[in-house]
RNA sequence: GUCCCGUUCGUCUAGUGGUUUAGGACACCGCCCUUUCACGGCGGCAACACGGGUUCGAAUCCCGUACGGGAUGCCA
Protein backbone atom coordinates (compact mmCIF):
# COMPACT_ATOMS: atom_id res chain seq x y z
CA UNK A 1 0.00 0.00 0.00
CA UNK A 2 1.81 2.99 -1.06
CA UNK A 3 0.84 6.73 0.26
CA UNK A 4 -0.19 8.04 -2.92
CA UNK A 5 -3.51 10.40 -3.07
CA UNK A 6 -4.61 12.03 -6.37
CA UNK A 7 -8.00 13.78 -6.66
CA UNK A 8 -9.81 14.69 -9.04
CA UNK A 9 -12.10 18.07 -8.90
CA UNK A 10 -14.38 19.47 -11.25
CA UNK A 11 -16.08 22.13 -11.00
CA UNK A 12 -20.45 21.68 -11.38
CA UNK A 13 -20.18 24.58 -14.02
CA UNK A 14 -21.14 21.73 -17.29
CA UNK A 15 -20.81 18.26 -17.92
CA UNK A 16 -17.86 15.68 -18.35
CA UNK A 17 -16.48 15.86 -21.15
CA UNK A 18 -13.68 13.61 -23.42
CA UNK A 19 -10.87 16.14 -21.76
CA UNK A 20 -12.32 16.16 -18.29
CA UNK A 21 -12.54 12.47 -18.12
CA UNK A 22 -8.93 11.94 -19.44
CA UNK A 23 -8.01 13.47 -16.30
CA UNK A 24 -10.27 11.86 -14.29
CA UNK A 25 -9.31 8.51 -15.45
CA UNK A 26 -5.38 9.65 -15.46
CA UNK A 27 -5.99 10.34 -11.94
CA UNK A 28 -8.06 7.01 -11.00
CA UNK A 29 -5.68 4.76 -12.94
CA UNK A 30 -2.42 6.47 -11.01
CA UNK A 31 -4.11 5.41 -7.66
CA UNK A 32 -5.19 1.74 -8.30
CA UNK A 33 -2.06 1.66 -10.21
CA UNK A 34 0.00 2.98 -6.98
CA UNK A 35 -2.88 1.38 -4.60
CA UNK A 36 -3.36 4.81 -3.07
CA UNK A 37 -6.50 6.87 -2.55
CA UNK A 38 -8.52 8.45 -5.49
CA UNK A 39 -10.60 11.54 -4.02
CA UNK A 40 -13.48 13.44 -5.67
CA UNK A 41 -13.49 16.83 -5.19
CA UNK A 42 -16.14 19.33 -5.84
CA UNK A 43 -14.80 22.33 -6.62
CA UNK A 44 -17.96 24.38 -6.12
CA UNK A 45 -16.32 27.55 -5.19
CA UNK A 46 -18.16 29.37 -8.17
CA UNK A 47 -21.32 30.15 -6.84
CA UNK A 48 -22.88 31.82 -9.87
CA UNK A 49 -22.20 28.65 -12.57
CA UNK A 50 -22.34 26.01 -10.34
CA UNK A 51 -25.44 23.81 -9.75
CA UNK A 52 -26.91 20.64 -8.30
CA UNK A 53 -27.30 18.87 -11.94
CA UNK A 54 -24.29 19.17 -12.92
CA UNK A 55 -22.68 17.71 -10.08
CA UNK A 56 -25.56 14.99 -10.13
CA UNK A 57 -24.85 14.23 -13.97
CA UNK A 58 -20.66 14.54 -13.16
CA UNK A 59 -21.09 12.11 -10.24
CA UNK A 60 -23.19 9.74 -12.55
CA UNK A 61 -20.54 9.65 -15.44
CA UNK A 62 -17.72 8.59 -13.43
CA UNK A 63 -19.54 6.01 -11.66
CA UNK A 64 -20.78 4.63 -15.35
CA UNK A 65 -17.06 5.21 -15.93
CA UNK A 66 -16.09 2.81 -13.33
CA UNK A 67 -14.22 5.47 -11.51
CA UNK A 68 -15.46 4.46 -7.90
CA UNK A 69 -13.51 7.06 -5.74
CA UNK A 70 -12.57 6.51 -2.52
CA UNK A 71 -13.09 9.25 -0.63
CA UNK A 72 -14.82 12.92 -1.44
CA UNK A 73 -15.00 16.64 0.11
CA UNK A 74 -16.33 19.73 -1.42
CA UNK A 75 -15.13 23.38 -1.40
CA UNK A 76 -18.34 25.03 -0.45
CA UNK A 77 -17.83 23.29 3.44
CA UNK A 78 -14.50 24.17 4.01
CA UNK A 79 -15.18 27.83 3.46
CA UNK A 80 -13.75 28.41 7.02
CA UNK A 81 -10.52 26.69 6.21
CA UNK A 82 -10.06 29.74 3.44
CA UNK A 83 -10.45 32.32 5.40
CA UNK A 84 -7.99 30.69 8.01
CA UNK A 85 -5.06 30.33 5.42
CA UNK A 86 -5.87 33.70 3.99
CA UNK A 87 -5.38 35.83 7.69
CA UNK A 88 -1.93 34.00 7.41
CA UNK A 89 -1.32 35.07 4.47
CA UNK A 90 -1.57 38.74 5.00
CA UNK A 91 -0.06 38.45 8.58
CA UNK A 92 2.90 36.89 6.65
CA UNK A 93 2.93 39.62 4.13
CA UNK A 94 2.07 37.12 1.53
CA UNK A 95 -1.05 38.62 0.80
CA UNK A 96 -2.41 41.93 0.45
CA UNK A 97 -6.01 43.87 0.17
CA UNK A 98 -6.85 45.32 -3.33
CA UNK A 99 -9.97 48.16 -3.71
CA UNK A 100 -9.92 48.36 -7.85
CA UNK A 101 -13.11 47.42 -9.55
CA UNK A 102 -12.87 44.74 -12.17
CA UNK A 103 -13.82 47.51 -14.36
CA UNK A 104 -10.91 49.92 -13.62
CA UNK A 105 -8.68 46.28 -13.88
CA UNK A 106 -10.21 45.83 -17.41
CA UNK A 107 -9.05 48.99 -18.22
CA UNK A 108 -6.22 49.07 -17.17
CA UNK A 109 -5.31 46.20 -18.89
CA UNK A 110 -6.33 46.91 -22.06
CA UNK A 111 -4.23 49.51 -21.85
CA UNK A 112 -1.00 47.83 -21.25
CA UNK A 113 -1.97 45.82 -24.51
CA UNK A 114 -2.21 48.77 -25.94
CA UNK A 115 0.88 49.89 -25.42
CA UNK A 116 2.63 46.66 -25.88
CA UNK A 117 3.15 45.71 -22.36
CA UNK A 118 2.25 42.26 -20.50
CA UNK A 119 -1.12 42.89 -18.57
CA UNK A 120 0.41 42.31 -15.96
CA UNK A 121 -1.10 43.95 -12.51
CA UNK A 122 0.95 46.81 -11.14
CA UNK A 123 0.82 46.30 -8.08
CA UNK A 124 -0.60 49.49 -6.82
CA UNK A 125 -2.72 48.65 -4.18
CA UNK A 126 0.73 47.35 -2.19
CA UNK A 127 1.52 51.21 -1.63
CA UNK A 128 -1.39 52.02 -0.02
CA UNK A 129 -0.40 52.82 3.43
CA UNK A 130 -2.32 51.35 6.51
CA UNK A 131 -4.28 54.81 6.81
CA UNK A 132 -5.54 54.73 3.17
CA UNK A 133 -6.49 51.17 3.37
CA UNK A 134 -8.97 52.32 7.03
CA UNK A 135 -10.36 54.80 5.37
CA UNK A 136 -11.47 52.91 2.16
CA UNK A 137 -12.91 50.29 4.65
CA UNK A 138 -14.34 53.55 6.35
CA UNK A 139 -16.06 54.43 2.79
CA UNK A 140 -17.64 51.14 2.70
CA UNK A 141 -15.32 49.69 0.02
CA UNK A 142 -14.70 45.85 0.39
CA UNK A 143 -11.17 44.95 -0.88
CA UNK A 144 -10.04 41.54 -2.97
CA UNK A 145 -6.88 39.57 -2.07
CA UNK A 146 -4.09 39.06 -3.95
CA UNK A 147 -0.78 36.86 -3.50
CA UNK A 148 2.50 38.30 -3.53
CA UNK A 149 3.91 36.61 -5.91
CA UNK A 150 8.30 36.27 -5.28
CA UNK A 151 9.42 37.83 -8.75
CA UNK A 152 11.91 34.73 -9.27
CA UNK A 153 12.15 31.51 -10.84
CA UNK A 154 10.20 28.43 -9.83
CA UNK A 155 10.79 25.00 -11.08
CA UNK A 156 9.95 21.78 -10.75
CA UNK A 157 10.19 18.56 -12.49
CA UNK A 158 7.08 17.55 -14.09
CA UNK A 159 6.36 14.04 -14.38
CA UNK A 160 4.80 14.18 -17.82
CA UNK A 161 6.83 17.49 -18.91
CA UNK A 162 10.06 17.01 -16.82
CA UNK A 163 12.12 20.42 -16.01
CA UNK A 164 9.80 22.65 -15.99
CA UNK A 165 11.04 26.40 -15.20
CA UNK A 166 9.00 29.73 -15.22
CA UNK A 167 9.91 33.37 -13.97
CA UNK A 168 7.06 34.99 -11.78
CA UNK A 169 7.89 38.40 -12.96
CA UNK A 170 5.44 37.56 -16.58
CA UNK A 171 2.96 36.97 -14.35
CA UNK A 172 0.23 38.91 -11.87
CA UNK A 173 -0.01 38.59 -8.38
CA UNK A 174 -3.23 35.98 -8.06
CA UNK A 175 -6.45 37.12 -6.53
CA UNK A 176 -7.21 34.77 -3.56
CA UNK A 177 -10.16 36.24 -2.67
CA UNK A 178 -13.40 38.17 -4.29
CA UNK A 179 -14.31 41.51 -2.74
CA UNK A 180 -17.65 39.41 -2.21
CA UNK A 181 -15.44 37.41 0.14
CA UNK A 182 -15.85 34.16 -1.77
CA UNK A 183 -12.83 32.49 -2.10
CA UNK A 184 -10.80 31.62 -5.75
CA UNK A 185 -9.83 28.27 -6.98
CA UNK A 186 -6.02 29.23 -6.63
CA UNK A 187 -6.11 29.65 -3.11
CA UNK A 188 -8.82 27.14 -2.53
CA UNK A 189 -7.31 24.43 -4.06
CA UNK A 190 -3.92 24.61 -2.75
CA UNK A 191 -5.76 24.76 0.92
CA UNK A 192 -7.40 21.52 0.28
CA UNK A 193 -4.28 19.72 -0.82
CA UNK A 194 -2.55 20.43 1.80
CA UNK A 195 -5.55 19.32 4.10
CA UNK A 196 -6.42 16.46 1.93
CA UNK A 197 -2.81 14.95 2.17
CA UNK A 198 -2.79 15.25 -1.87
CA UNK A 199 1.00 13.72 -2.94
CA UNK A 200 0.60 14.26 -6.51
CA UNK A 201 -1.60 16.41 -8.88
CA UNK A 202 -2.21 15.14 -12.17
CA UNK A 203 -4.25 17.75 -14.62
CA UNK A 204 -4.03 19.17 -17.99
CA UNK A 205 -1.47 21.32 -19.39
CA UNK A 206 -3.68 24.44 -19.18
CA UNK A 207 -2.70 24.41 -15.73
CA UNK A 208 0.76 25.25 -15.72
CA UNK A 209 1.29 28.84 -15.28
CA UNK A 210 -1.53 28.08 -12.08
CA UNK A 211 0.96 25.66 -10.62
CA UNK A 212 4.15 27.59 -10.87
CA UNK A 213 1.88 30.03 -8.91
CA UNK A 214 0.59 28.13 -6.34
CA UNK A 215 3.80 25.97 -5.91
CA UNK A 216 4.75 29.95 -3.95
CA UNK A 217 1.26 29.25 -2.30
CA UNK A 218 2.08 25.90 -1.24
CA UNK A 219 5.36 27.17 -0.02
CA UNK A 220 4.24 30.11 1.80
CA UNK A 221 1.44 28.39 3.61
CA UNK A 222 4.37 25.88 5.46
CA UNK A 223 3.53 22.70 2.79
CA UNK A 224 5.64 21.46 0.50
CA UNK A 225 4.37 21.24 -2.99
CA UNK A 226 3.11 18.05 -4.25
CA UNK A 227 4.56 16.16 -6.81
CA UNK A 228 3.05 17.90 -10.29
CA UNK A 229 2.31 16.42 -13.56
CA UNK A 230 1.04 18.21 -16.47
CA UNK A 231 -1.10 16.23 -19.35
CA UNK A 232 -0.55 17.66 -22.88
CA UNK A 233 -4.36 18.32 -23.97
CA UNK A 234 -6.33 16.77 -26.41
CA UNK A 235 -7.60 17.88 -29.79
CA UNK A 236 -10.13 17.41 -32.21
CA UNK A 237 -8.48 15.77 -35.86
CA UNK A 238 -8.14 19.24 -37.11
CA UNK A 239 -5.62 20.10 -34.01
CA UNK A 240 -8.27 22.72 -32.48
CA UNK A 241 -8.91 22.95 -28.94
CA UNK A 242 -11.07 20.47 -27.60
CA UNK A 243 -12.85 22.89 -25.20
CA UNK A 244 -14.15 24.98 -28.13
CA UNK A 245 -16.69 22.16 -29.18
CA UNK A 246 -17.38 20.07 -25.98
CA UNK A 247 -21.07 19.93 -26.39
CA UNK A 248 -20.30 16.79 -29.43
CA UNK A 249 -18.12 15.66 -26.99
CA UNK A 250 -19.85 15.18 -23.77
CA UNK A 251 -19.74 11.86 -22.07
CA UNK A 252 -23.59 12.07 -21.69
CA UNK A 253 -24.11 11.96 -25.26
CA UNK A 254 -21.38 9.43 -25.77
CA UNK A 255 -23.32 7.52 -23.64
CA UNK A 256 -26.98 8.02 -25.66
CA UNK A 257 -25.10 6.88 -28.68
CA UNK A 258 -24.33 3.95 -27.51
CA UNK A 259 -20.68 3.94 -26.47
CA UNK A 260 -19.62 1.81 -24.18
CA UNK A 261 -18.00 2.82 -20.90
CA UNK A 262 -15.26 0.56 -21.67
CA UNK A 263 -14.94 2.27 -25.12
CA UNK A 264 -13.98 5.36 -23.51
CA UNK A 265 -11.79 4.34 -20.77
CA UNK A 266 -10.03 2.25 -23.23
CA UNK A 267 -9.23 5.28 -25.81
CA UNK A 268 -8.71 7.58 -22.75
CA UNK A 269 -6.80 5.69 -20.62
CA UNK A 270 -3.93 4.89 -23.61
CA UNK A 271 -4.30 7.92 -25.78
CA UNK A 272 -1.30 10.28 -25.83
CA UNK A 273 1.14 7.48 -24.60
CA UNK A 274 3.03 4.89 -26.27
CA UNK A 275 1.28 1.73 -25.24
CA UNK A 276 -1.24 0.63 -27.88
CA UNK A 277 -4.97 1.12 -27.86
CA UNK A 278 -6.54 -2.03 -27.56
CA UNK A 279 -10.30 -2.54 -26.53
CA UNK A 280 -10.52 -3.64 -22.93
CA UNK A 281 -13.89 -4.71 -21.38
CA UNK A 282 -12.97 -3.81 -17.83
CA UNK A 283 -10.03 -1.68 -16.57
CA UNK A 284 -7.86 -4.02 -14.80
CA UNK A 285 -5.35 -4.24 -17.83
CA UNK A 286 -5.12 -0.37 -18.05
CA UNK A 287 -4.19 -0.30 -14.25
CA UNK A 288 -1.49 -2.93 -14.37
CA UNK A 289 -0.05 -1.34 -17.58
CA UNK A 290 -0.49 2.51 -16.24
CA UNK A 291 2.97 4.36 -16.55
CA UNK A 292 3.30 7.66 -16.02
CA UNK A 293 6.74 7.84 -18.52
CA UNK A 294 4.90 6.79 -21.34
CA UNK A 295 2.92 9.98 -21.59
CA UNK A 296 3.77 12.29 -24.53
CA UNK A 297 4.27 15.93 -24.22
CA UNK A 298 2.37 16.99 -27.54
CA UNK A 299 -1.32 16.94 -27.94
CA UNK A 300 -2.79 14.05 -29.11
CA UNK A 301 -5.74 13.63 -31.27
CA UNK A 302 -9.28 12.09 -30.11
CA UNK A 303 -10.96 10.67 -32.51
CA UNK A 304 -14.34 10.03 -32.75
CA UNK A 305 -14.48 6.74 -35.25
CA UNK A 306 -11.34 5.46 -33.60
CA UNK A 307 -13.82 5.07 -30.25
CA UNK A 308 -16.97 3.95 -32.77
CA UNK A 309 -14.00 1.00 -33.57
CA UNK A 310 -13.19 0.40 -30.26
CA UNK A 311 -16.93 0.15 -29.10
CA UNK A 312 -17.17 -2.37 -31.90
CA UNK A 313 -14.31 -4.58 -31.27
CA UNK A 314 -16.20 -4.38 -27.28
CA UNK A 315 -19.46 -5.45 -28.81
CA UNK A 316 -18.57 -8.39 -30.15
CA UNK A 317 -16.96 -9.85 -26.97
CA UNK A 318 -20.58 -9.41 -24.64
CA UNK A 319 -23.02 -11.86 -24.51
CA UNK A 320 -26.22 -10.81 -24.41
CA UNK A 321 -26.63 -10.74 -20.55
CA UNK A 322 -23.84 -7.93 -20.88
CA UNK A 323 -26.29 -6.20 -23.11
CA UNK A 324 -29.91 -7.06 -22.20
CA UNK A 325 -30.43 -3.96 -19.98
CA UNK A 326 -29.22 -1.49 -22.44
CA UNK A 327 -31.29 -3.11 -25.41
CA UNK A 328 -34.09 -2.40 -23.25
CA UNK A 329 -33.07 1.23 -22.38
CA UNK A 330 -33.15 1.63 -25.79
CA UNK A 331 -36.05 0.12 -26.28
CA UNK A 332 -35.25 -3.15 -28.47
CA UNK A 333 -36.59 -5.47 -26.27
CA UNK A 334 -37.92 -7.33 -28.66
CA UNK A 335 -34.00 -8.31 -29.63
CA UNK A 336 -33.64 -12.55 -28.61
CA UNK A 337 -30.54 -13.69 -27.05
CA UNK A 338 -30.33 -15.80 -30.24
CA UNK A 339 -30.26 -12.88 -32.55
CA UNK A 340 -27.77 -10.59 -30.44
CA UNK A 341 -25.36 -14.09 -31.27
CA UNK A 342 -26.26 -13.90 -34.55
CA UNK A 343 -25.52 -9.69 -35.20
CA UNK A 344 -23.09 -8.84 -32.39
CA UNK A 345 -20.22 -9.67 -34.87
CA UNK A 346 -21.18 -6.91 -37.35
CA UNK A 347 -22.12 -3.85 -35.33
CA UNK A 348 -20.67 -0.38 -34.70
CA UNK A 349 -23.15 0.28 -32.32
CA UNK A 350 -25.69 -1.14 -30.14
CA UNK A 351 -28.71 0.78 -31.85
CA UNK A 352 -27.42 -1.32 -35.01
CA UNK A 353 -28.70 -4.64 -33.77
CA UNK A 354 -32.08 -2.62 -33.79
CA UNK A 355 -31.51 -1.63 -37.28
CA UNK A 356 -30.31 -5.79 -38.23
CA UNK A 357 -33.82 -6.76 -36.51
CA UNK A 358 -35.77 -4.17 -38.97
CA UNK A 359 -34.19 -5.60 -42.09
CA UNK A 360 -35.53 -9.02 -40.72
CA UNK A 361 -39.39 -7.85 -39.82
CA UNK A 362 -40.16 -4.79 -41.35
CA UNK A 363 -40.25 -3.92 -45.40
CA UNK A 364 -37.08 -3.83 -46.64
CA UNK A 365 -36.24 -2.45 -50.46
CA UNK A 366 -34.35 -5.36 -52.45
CA UNK A 367 -30.92 -4.68 -53.81
CA UNK A 368 -31.34 -6.46 -57.24
CA UNK A 369 -28.55 -6.25 -60.05
CA UNK A 370 -29.08 -9.21 -62.27
CA UNK A 371 -33.15 -9.96 -62.17
CA UNK A 372 -32.70 -13.23 -63.89
CA UNK A 373 -30.38 -14.72 -61.35
CA UNK A 374 -32.64 -14.07 -58.89
CA UNK A 375 -35.33 -15.00 -60.50
CA UNK A 376 -33.37 -18.54 -60.53
CA UNK A 377 -32.77 -18.69 -57.36
CA UNK A 378 -36.07 -17.91 -56.14
CA UNK A 379 -37.34 -20.81 -58.21
CA UNK A 380 -35.24 -22.91 -56.19
CA UNK A 381 -36.08 -21.58 -53.01
CA UNK A 382 -37.15 -24.60 -50.18
CA UNK A 383 -41.03 -25.25 -49.68
CA UNK A 384 -40.39 -25.66 -46.08
CA UNK A 385 -40.11 -22.40 -43.61
CA UNK A 386 -36.03 -21.68 -43.43
CA UNK A 387 -34.14 -23.51 -40.21
CA UNK A 388 -30.05 -23.22 -39.82
CA UNK A 389 -29.13 -25.47 -43.11
CA UNK A 390 -32.18 -23.78 -45.32
CA UNK A 391 -29.33 -21.25 -46.63
CA UNK A 392 -26.48 -23.56 -47.22
CA UNK A 393 -28.61 -26.42 -48.93
CA UNK A 394 -30.20 -23.20 -51.00
CA UNK A 395 -27.01 -21.70 -51.88
CA UNK A 396 -25.67 -25.22 -53.41
CA UNK A 397 -28.76 -25.87 -55.64
CA UNK A 398 -28.41 -22.15 -56.85
CA UNK A 399 -24.63 -22.69 -57.40
CA UNK A 400 -25.44 -26.06 -59.35
CA UNK A 401 -28.28 -24.37 -61.59
CA UNK A 402 -26.62 -20.90 -62.50
CA UNK A 403 -22.80 -22.05 -62.10
CA UNK A 404 -22.22 -19.17 -59.81
CA UNK A 405 -20.09 -19.48 -56.84
CA UNK A 406 -18.34 -17.23 -54.02
CA UNK A 407 -19.30 -13.73 -54.05
CA UNK A 408 -20.93 -14.01 -57.18
CA UNK A 409 -23.61 -16.46 -55.94
CA UNK A 410 -23.49 -14.56 -52.21
CA UNK A 411 -23.06 -11.38 -52.70
CA UNK A 412 -26.88 -10.48 -55.16
CA UNK A 413 -28.63 -13.11 -52.46
CA UNK A 414 -27.31 -10.99 -49.50
CA UNK A 415 -28.12 -7.58 -51.15
CA UNK A 416 -31.76 -8.70 -52.42
CA UNK A 417 -32.47 -10.05 -49.07
CA UNK A 418 -31.23 -7.36 -47.08
CA UNK A 419 -31.05 -4.56 -48.95
CA UNK A 420 -26.98 -4.30 -48.04
CA UNK A 421 -23.77 -5.32 -48.97
CA UNK A 422 -22.53 -6.21 -45.40
CA UNK A 423 -24.05 -7.98 -42.32
CA UNK A 424 -24.22 -10.84 -40.46
CA UNK A 425 -23.82 -14.62 -41.42
CA UNK A 426 -26.61 -14.86 -43.77
CA UNK A 427 -27.30 -19.02 -43.09
CA UNK A 428 -28.16 -17.48 -39.48
CA UNK A 429 -30.17 -14.89 -40.56
CA UNK A 430 -32.09 -16.15 -42.73
CA UNK A 431 -34.30 -17.70 -40.55
CA UNK A 432 -35.52 -14.73 -38.78
CA UNK A 433 -35.75 -13.28 -42.38
CA UNK A 434 -38.52 -16.21 -42.78
CA UNK A 435 -39.34 -18.12 -45.90
CA UNK A 436 -42.44 -15.60 -47.22
CA UNK A 437 -40.97 -12.18 -47.06
CA UNK A 438 -37.33 -13.92 -48.19
CA UNK A 439 -39.59 -14.81 -51.40
CA UNK A 440 -40.91 -11.05 -52.28
CA UNK A 441 -38.06 -9.65 -51.85
CA UNK A 442 -36.70 -12.07 -54.27
CA UNK A 443 -39.26 -11.15 -56.48
CA UNK A 444 -38.32 -7.58 -56.46
CA UNK A 445 -41.01 -6.37 -54.09
CA UNK A 446 -40.77 -4.62 -50.65
CA UNK A 447 -41.38 -6.41 -47.96
C1' G B 1 1.45 42.05 -27.45
C1' U B 2 4.03 38.98 -23.55
C1' C B 3 5.17 34.21 -21.35
C1' C B 4 5.20 28.81 -21.65
C1' C B 5 4.96 24.40 -24.64
C1' G B 6 4.73 21.34 -28.88
C1' U B 7 5.94 19.67 -34.27
C1' U B 8 8.62 11.68 -36.41
C1' C B 9 3.98 7.30 -41.20
C1' G B 10 -3.43 9.16 -41.94
C1' U B 11 -3.51 8.55 -36.14
C1' C B 12 -0.91 7.37 -31.16
C1' U B 13 4.03 6.95 -30.64
C1' A B 14 9.66 4.49 -30.14
C1' G B 15 13.95 7.01 -30.75
C1' U B 16 18.29 11.16 -25.77
C1' G B 17 24.86 11.85 -31.82
C1' G B 18 26.88 6.39 -34.98
C1' U B 19 23.54 -0.36 -33.43
C1' U B 20 18.30 3.01 -38.17
C1' U B 21 17.49 0.40 -45.13
C1' A B 22 13.85 5.44 -38.67
C1' G B 23 10.79 0.50 -34.95
C1' G B 24 5.70 -0.74 -33.04
C1' A B 25 0.35 -0.22 -32.64
C1' C B 26 -4.32 1.43 -34.90
C1' A B 27 -6.29 2.76 -39.67
C1' C B 28 -5.76 1.72 -44.92
C1' C B 29 -4.54 -1.71 -49.11
C1' G B 30 -3.51 -6.83 -50.68
C1' C B 31 -3.34 -12.14 -49.93
C1' C B 32 -4.92 -16.44 -47.06
C1' C B 33 -8.86 -18.60 -44.08
C1' U B 34 -14.24 -18.85 -44.42
C1' U B 35 -18.46 -21.64 -50.65
C1' U B 36 -21.00 -14.67 -48.56
C1' C B 37 -20.18 -10.67 -43.91
C1' A B 38 -17.29 -10.25 -39.68
C1' C B 39 -13.31 -12.47 -36.83
C1' G B 40 -8.43 -14.42 -37.41
C1' G B 41 -3.42 -15.20 -39.93
C1' C B 42 0.29 -13.19 -43.30
C1' G B 43 2.21 -9.24 -46.14
C1' G B 44 2.34 -4.17 -48.09
C1' C B 45 1.93 1.29 -48.33
C1' A B 46 3.44 5.22 -45.35
C1' A B 47 6.92 9.99 -41.41
C1' C B 48 11.85 12.91 -38.90
C1' A B 49 7.71 21.02 -40.31
C1' C B 50 11.43 24.45 -42.77
C1' G B 51 16.30 27.06 -42.86
C1' G B 52 20.98 27.71 -40.87
C1' G B 53 24.86 26.06 -37.65
C1' U B 54 28.00 22.50 -34.25
C1' U B 55 30.21 17.60 -35.56
C1' C B 56 34.02 12.85 -39.01
C1' G B 57 28.71 11.85 -38.35
C1' A B 58 22.22 14.75 -36.36
C1' A B 59 15.36 12.69 -36.08
C1' U B 60 18.58 13.30 -31.87
C1' C B 61 22.68 19.34 -29.78
C1' C B 62 22.35 25.07 -30.78
C1' C B 63 20.00 29.38 -33.31
C1' G B 64 16.17 31.18 -36.30
C1' U B 65 11.45 30.73 -39.18
C1' A B 66 6.67 28.70 -39.89
C1' C B 67 2.51 26.35 -38.07
C1' G B 68 -0.27 24.62 -33.80
C1' G B 69 -1.71 24.63 -28.57
C1' G B 70 -1.94 26.80 -23.70
C1' A B 71 -1.64 30.93 -20.37
C1' U B 72 -2.18 36.01 -19.62
C1' G B 73 -9.93 36.34 -15.16
C1' C B 74 -12.65 39.18 -8.57
C1' C B 75 -13.41 31.12 -14.03
C1' A B 76 -11.75 26.36 -12.85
Amino acid sequence: MSSEKVRFAPSPTGQLHVGNVRTALVNYLFARHHGGQFMLRIDDTDTERSTQAFEASIRDDILWLGMGWDCEDRQSNRLERYDDALARLVAAGRAYPCFETAEELGLKRKAQLMAGKPPVYDRAALKLTPEQIEALKAEGKTPHYRFLLNHEQVSWTDLVRGDVSYHMSSLSDPVLMREDGRVIYTLASVVDDIDHGITTILRGEDHVTNSAAQIQLFEALGSPAPKMGHLALLAGMEGEGLSKRLGSLSIAQLREEGIQSAAITSLLGRIGTSHPIEAFADMQPLIESFDMAAFGRSTAKFSHSELGQINARLLQGLDFDNVAEQLLALGLAEITPLFWEVVKGNIDRLEDAGMWWQICHQPVTPDIEDAEFIGQAASLISEDEFDADSWSAWTKAVSAQTGAKGRGLFMPLRKALTGQSHGPDMGQLLPFIGRQTALARLQGKTA
